[in-house]
DNA sequence: CGTGCCATGTAAAGCGTTACATGATTCA
DNA sequence: TGAATCATGTAACGCTTTACATGGCACG
């Protein structure tokens, strides 16, 4: 369900997009709260369409494959309206690497210490990613503040600021879930 | 699959248990890091159980329902190992409030800010949860630290504090956006 | 007398991932 | 010459959610 307001909100934030414009602005921007797969992303926007939550035109290019081109609607921009508007529920947590700790003690410490130390790295590198939108996107934020943000990008910016802080988090946790195991070596 | 692993790790760890039970870990400790419904439980459960991963035995009782218990076995000790050693991804992540949050312009900011509480006080909840939760099953942390704990319970407690930090980072987070979008009203 | 706990299941629908498929162009 | 980008799709499978179903006991 989500998916689809996603891309609604998409198309109406950067405007009228091929799917697969979609999907690179979902690989690029989105993927600090939302990933799709472009199977998803041009099923969802057919079937938006077939609601008349969105509208799409053919371009025709030469040297390169046709687009369709998808519009939202005023009705989709109500029904994002509406969902916007709905109270959501915190996404439910799944998180492989903490089942495995649970069961950590029947490997050798330093199997688990080598996998920690991967995905600090992956987290680090995820967070480097998203401090370089951040310099890309907003950079009057680092000159004269947040508040010299306009309203909607102030929003997205606090989107942007939870990917961050997610990724820290996990990189602090990372540090220090490998200290506590290291006491345990010898 | 993961959740296949997820339930052998606590036969393994909390013994044998029905399928009720487990759902009743999983509800009260396992929720920080993951989730499951009693139909995925008792299915997995049987699956796992023709696979020869988990043994049962139906225990009679008066007065309450018939109960199936499972054990681990040891080809489901051997399957639990190979999978803690292999590498992890991180969890995609997919949060429908920072969805809601891009097109957050359409709605007025008071409803903006209205959600926002609302999810703080979810995740200050949560966070509040799983400090008791700490506060019970490790008590000799808060007096002798956590080099106190056995390396079992040690991985555990890293687990927990993974949880804590999130709910933590969450409820700042909203502090945060509560703050920016006020300075946009008047 | 209603609510909630114990204990387990079937069935259907929705959502997401993975694999497979095409075919031209541009860049190293 | 091989890889990457543009651009869109089908198909199969598996995981997850939601709804429906049963039936006794205990507690207020």
């Amino acid at each position: 369900m989500a998916l689809a307001y996603a891309l609604l909100s998409s198309l109406l934030v950067d405007g009228s997009q091929s799917g697969y414009d979609v999907v690179k602005c979902f690989d690029e921007q989105i993927s600090c709260y939302w990933r799709a797969t472009h199977q998803q992303v041009y099923k969802e926007l057919r079937e938006m369409e077939k609601k008349g939550w969105t509208c799409s035109e053919t371009i025709a290019q030469t040297q390169r494959p046709n687009k369709t081109v998808y519009s939202i609607t005023d009705l989709g921009r109500q029904e994002l309206t509406a969902w916007v508007l709905q109270p959501s529920q915190p996404t439910a947590i799944r998180e492989e690497l903490m089942a495995k700790l649970k069961s950590g003690f029947l490997v050798p410490p330093t199997a688990l210490i080598a996998e920690l130390a991967r995905r600090q790295q992956i987290h680090q590198a995820g967070l480097n990613a998203l401090k370089a939108m951040e310099a890309t996107d907003f950079p009057t934020v680092f000159t004269a503040g947040a508040k010299s943000l306009s309203y909607e990008a102030r929003l997205y910016h606090l989107a942007l600021r939870r990917g961050i802080r997610y990724e820290s988090e996990w990189v602090e946790w990372c540090e220090e879930a490998i200290q506590a195991i290291g006491d345990y070596q010898q």
